[in-house]
RNA sequence: GGCGCCGUACCCAAGUGGCUAAGGGAGCAGUCUGCAAAACUGCGAUGCGGCGGUUCGAACCCGCCCGGCGCCUCCA
C-alpha cells in the first residue's frame, strides 16, 4: 500500500482515497507569464509520476492542474510588451504544453483556468462574506485570518510569529497583517470582471479553492505543489476553503523540493535558472533523448529532497540510460527457442516488480525504484551470457516497459536514440557539422565487414575510426557482424 | 527573530535502531575480443560533518558545536 508524506501531519501516512478506487488530485500549475524552468519541470514530473503510479496501482485518477491566467505578473508582462493579457497567457500556455510534451509529462484530466471560473470565485467570496469570515474595503475583499482559529496548521506557524516576522509593508486598511485579498478591485487598464463589490479580479489563492471545489468536490484526496507554496498559498487555500464549507479541504498535502544550482535555490532574482527549452536547445541529443535524460535525472533524487542541477549530472543520467538501451538492443536480436538462462529470469522479474512496488509505495522512492530496474538490467545481462530464448527476451523487455512507464522511462525502441542532432546551438567551434546518413553508415559497415573477413585489419580499423569521428560507436557481434550507435 | 531542511565513497544518491552501509556515474584491474565496444568478474566508505549522551546495539534517537540551504515577500 502506498504511503505518502503528508505536510499537514508531518508524517508518512497510508494512502486511502475518500471514494474507494478513485483518487481526486489537484496540483497547482503555473502562472503563465514566462517560460518554464527546471523547477517547474520537476514539480510537473513529480505529480505526473504520482498520477502514473496511482493508475498503475489500480486507481482511477481525476487529476486537475490549473493555469493561473490572471495575475499581477501577467499584467506587467503584457504592459511591457504592449500586448494583451490574453496574448501573454496564450503564448505561455502553448509553450508549457510544448515543454511538457518533450518531458513526457501527460496532460491532466482537467486543466482549469482562473478566468473561466470567475463565477465560482465570486460565489465563494460571497459565501465567506456572508459567514463573516471576510470583509470589504473599498473595492477589495479580504479574508479575515483571525476568524479561522486554526490558521497556520499546514505550515506549522502561528499568527503571532508571522506578525512578529513580517517584513513587508502592511496595508493599513487590513484588520490584521496576515489578512489576504480574495478579490481585488481593478485599476484602469487591468482585466476586470463585474462583481457585487464592483469591477475587479480574483486574488491569487481563491482561484485554486474555487476550481478544486468545482471539479473535485469540497473535500478531495491529494493537493500538491512546490514547497514554496506551503506558505502562504496553500495555507490560505485551507483557510478560505475550510472557512467556507466547514469541511476538510484536501486530505493529503504533497510538496516537492527545489531544484538548485550550486546548492542555491534557482530563482529569477538570482538569475541562476535554466528554462526547459534552453536545455533542449543546448543539448547535443534529439529531444526524445534529452527528455528522457532529464526525466531520469530528476527521478534519481527523492522528490522531497533538494536536487542540484548540472550538465554533469545530466550526462550521468544519459550514461545510465545507455546501459538500458544497450541491453534492449541485444534483447531484440534473434535467439533459440530454449536457452540456459531462461529459468532464473522468471524469478528475477518477480523480485524486480516487488522491489519496484515497495520502493514506490514508500512515499514514491524513485531512486530505489530505479535501483530495482538496474538490478533487473544486471541480472538480464548475466542471463544473456548463459543464453536467453526469444520468448524470454520479449518478456523481459516487456517487464522493463511495464515498470518504466510508471516513471515515463524506457519506452523508446531504438538503441541508437534515432539521429544525433548535428550541432548544439551553443555550438563549440570543434563541434562536428556533418552527419552520416544511415545508408552511409551501412556502406561503411559493409566495407569494414569485408575487410575483416579478408583479415585486412588496418582497413577495418580505419573505417571504424572514420565512423568514430562522426560519433558512431561499433559493437561487433560474435558472428562477425556489427551493430552501431551514435 | 520564528518555523524547517540538509551534511553518507572521486561525483550523484538510497538507507533513519540490529544480517557484509542499496543503486548509478566515473576510475582501476582481469575475462572475452584481430583491435575495440558492450557485457561479466573483482577492487573501492572498519565508516556515514565533529564531540558527547541514551541503548545490549546508532549513519539512524537526544544534546551541543561546525558547515550549507529553504520558508516567513511573487515564486514549482
Amino acid at each position: 500500500m502506498l504511503r505518502l508524506y503528508n505536510t499537514l501531519t508531518g508524517s508518512k501516512e497510508p494512502f486511502e482515497p475518500l471514494v474507494p478506487g478513485k483518487v481526486r488530485m489537484y496540483v497547482c500549475g503555473v502562472t503563465v507569464y514566462d517560460y518554464c524552468h527546471i523547477g517547474h519541470a520537476r514539480s510537473a514530473l513529480v505529480f505526473d509520476v504520482l498520477r502514473r503510479y496511482l493508475e498503475y496501482s489500480g486507481f482511477v485518477v481525476e487529476f486537475a492542474k490549473n493555469f493561473t491566467d490572471v495575475d499581477d505578473k501577467i499584467i506587467k508582462r503584457a504592459n511591457e510588451q504592449g500586448v494583451s493579457c490574453e496574448h501573454v497567457t496564450t503564448t505561455y500556455i502553448n509553450a508549457y504544453y510544448e515543454d511538457m510534451e518533450k518531458l513526457g509529462v501527460r496532460r491532466a484530466t482537467l486543466e482549469p483556468r482562473a478566468t473561466e471560473h470567475i463565477a465560482d470565485i465570486v460565489t465563494l467570496v460571497d459565501t465567506l462574506l456572508a459567514k463573516g469570515m471576510a470583509y470589504r474595503v473599498d473595492g477589495d475583499v479580504y479574508f479575515q485570518v483571525d476568524r479561522y482559529p486554526v490558521y497556520g496548521r499546514l505550515s506549522k506557524r502561528n499568527v503571532d510569529d508571522l506578525q512578529a516576522g513580517a517584513r513587508v509593508d502592511v496595508d493599513e486598511r487590513k484588520r490584521h497583517p496576515m489578512d489576504f485579498a480574495l478579490w481585488k478591485g481593478s485599476k484602469p487598464g487591468e482585466p476586470s470582471w463585474d462583481s457585487p463589490w464592483g469591477p475587479g479580479r480574483p486574488g491569487w489563492h481563491i482561484e485554486c479553492s474555487a476550481m478544486a471545489m468545482r471539479h473535485l468536490g469540497e473535500t478531495f484526496d491529494i493537493h500538491g505543489g512546490g514547497m514554496d507554496l506551503i506558505f502562504p498559498h496553500h495555507e490560505n487555500e485551507i483557510a478560505q476553503s475550510c472557512g467556507a464549507t466547514g469541511k476538510e479541504f484536501a486530505r493529503y498535502w504533497v510538496h516537492n523540493g527545489f531544484v538548485q544550482i550550486n546548492q542555491e535555490k534557482m530563482s529569477k532574482s538570482l538569475g541562476n535558472f535554466f528554462t526547459i527549452r534552453e536545455i533542449f536547445q543546448k543539448s547535443e541529443w534529439p529531444d526524445t533523448v534529452t527528455g528522457e535524460m532529464l526525466r531520469y535525472f530528476l527521478l534519481t533524487t527523492h522528490y522531497r529532497s533538494p536536487l542540484d542541477f548540472s550538465d554533469q549530472s545530466l550526462k550521468e543520467a544519459k550514461n545510465a540510460l545507455n546501459g538500458f538501451y544497450d541491453l534492449f538492443e541485444r534483447l531484440n536480436e534473434s535467439a533459440p527457442v530454449h536457452s540456459a538462462g531462461d529459468q532464473p529470469m522468471q524469478e528475477v522479474m518477480v523480485r524486480t516488480r516487488e522491489a519496484f512496488v515497495a520502493a514506490m509505495d514508500d512515499d514514491l522512492n524513485t531512486p530505489n525504484a530505479l535501483a530495482a530496474l538496474q538490478m533487473l538490467r544486471g541480472e538480464t545481462n548475466k542471463a544473456l551470457e548463459a543464453g536467453l530464448s526469444s520468448e524470454v527476451r520479449r518478456m523481459v523487455r516487456q517487464e522493463f516497459r511495464a515498470l518504466g512507464i510508471v516513471l515515463g522511462l524506457l519506452q523508446t525502441d531504438t538503441w541508437r536514440f534515432k539521429t544525433q542532432r548535428q550541432q548544439p546551438s551553443s555550438g563549440g567551434a570543434g563541434a562536428s557539422t556533418d552527419t552520416l546518413s544511415d545508408e552511409d553508415i551501412a556502406d561503411k559497415l559493409a566495407a569494414r565487414l569485408a575487410a575483416k573477413r579478408s583479415k585486412n585489419y588496418p582497413l577495418a580499423d580505419q573505417l571504424r575510426a572514420e565512423l568514430a569521428s562522426h560519433g558512431i560507436t561499433i559493437e561487433d557481434r560474435p558472428d562477425g557482424t556489427s551493430r552501431w550507435k551514435r
